[in-house]
DNA sequence: GAGTGGTCTAGACCACTTC
DNA sequence: AAGTGGTCTAGACCACTCC
């Protein structure tokens, strides 16, 4: 039986949260697997089911368990490298929805501009892997990004071959490199295009970008990738639903 | 003692929630008023405190109940009138972050346009209420609303004099009309301006705007009133965090 | 001090999944 | 049948608000 933690006067649900939450954090469970069931953890710990219950529901609430009647309690796989699409409706020339496929058309390692820097919580000048990445439809490209990574943390992304990495970076980050996105800040602004732009995204002068910036963290809120990611205006549509 | 109604299949917490929505939902208990305490509802309905507790605590989830420790329970106060200024910064001469005022430039009854209709699912040409409203800082026009609200619910409104009327509408419809806007679905998109728009938003030709649709609902997801919003898109940032 | 919600216990029984 | 999570009970004690 381990025994809790942290702040003696915190509720024991919560310390137990951050004991298994640190579980997950430390990579010690990893994304996907079971995790042991209720009573053995309440017995571990030292205290009621009840209580362990709630500490259960409080990481399922956070996005980092998800339990399943009969089967288990399992640590939740992150996936929202595609959720850029949330903003965009894109469909083929048959007019289906589609998964638009992804293009790396430049991979390099650079000193961070002033803004990378800064969101990506670097030294001023600390070395990026910057990337230029298309997304395509039927050979078309609709959306234009421009990623960046500390290098150090990083090293063995640069040793992949561009053409044979899938349309999902993220997963790619976790088995190469160790680094887990688990969330991300996004923000939305529209700009003019600019002649640069409109040539990449065959677009009119004059017509309306929607620019999205992201910025990904950890579980522990360090940021890991910094993207600027722009689309045709035309094409956003955002829907969402408040109270 | 009442008995719970509803599926007996159901769990108990479930069905009291449903009960204690109803409550709510038929305004026996009012916005911001205190309602009995999970002692009370759990010898009233015949289960556990325990139980209760579940059932009040989906409903605080759901965001009609607010709980404060040691005061009580309450019926929240719906309040997302000014929630259109997530989407826009605006500021005045001085730079500081302001509500704007409002100002109702047109109101009359007409036959509801086709989409008007068909988003408030009345019959095709019903009668409606039409209003146009401005929202100024300064005096200067920053976001242009076309209102509809379906006549046949909204007479006394009609009845109030629109200098009267204050920024916030959905407090007036509840006071006057006894509707009460629980929620409601947005729809973000990019136009172009129009003439018209842009004379009465003080932007050049060829400025994009943002267009904001919103169908506000009633607490049973009835429609209650549709608007459309306009504002320049170059005040326009959205900032969201996803996982 | 009385009343409220928040935490915690130690069970029982049920529903679902898997073997 | 065994193991999991989901529901439910009947309390105890604590922390907070209000009078």
């Amino acid at each position: 039986m381990s025994a809790l933690k942290g702040d003696a006067r915190l509720p024991r649900y919560q310390r137990l949260a951050e004991a298994l939450r640190d579980e997950v954090v430390s990579r010690r469970w990893r994304a996907g697997e079971q995790i042991p069931s209720e009573n053995v953890i309440a017995e571990q710990y030292g205290v009621a089911p009840g209580t362990a219950r709630q500490a259960l529901a409080q990481l399922v609430d956070e996005g980092l368990l998800e339990r399943q009647h009969g089967r288990g309690t399992f640590v939740r796989r992150p996936s929202f490298d595609q959720s850029l699409f949330r903003f965009f409706r894109f469909s083929n020339e048959a007019g289906e929805r589609v998964v638009p496929e992804s293009r790396i058309v430049q991979r390099e390692v650079m000193s961070a501009p002033s803004e990378v820097s800064r969101q990506l919580q670097l030294a001023e000048g600390a070395e990026v892997i910057f990337m230029n990445r298309l997304r395509l439809i039927d050979g078309v490209p609709i959306l234009a990004e421009q990623i960046w990574l500390p290098a150090a943390r990083f090293a063995p992304f640069m040793a992949l071959d561009t053409a044979e990495i899938g349309p999902l970076l993220y997963p790619v980050y976790d088995s190469e490199c160790g680094e887990v996105v688990a969330r991300a800040d996004e923000s939305l602004t529209v700009e003019m295009v600019t002649p640069p732009y409109a040539r990449i995204l065959h677009v009119e002068e004059n017509t309306p970008l929607i620019v999205i910036d992201r910025l990904a963290r950890g579980f522990d809120g360090s940021p890991i990738e910094w993207r600027r990611s722009r689309g045709p205006a035309a094409q956003f549509k955002y829907q969402t639903e408040i109270r």
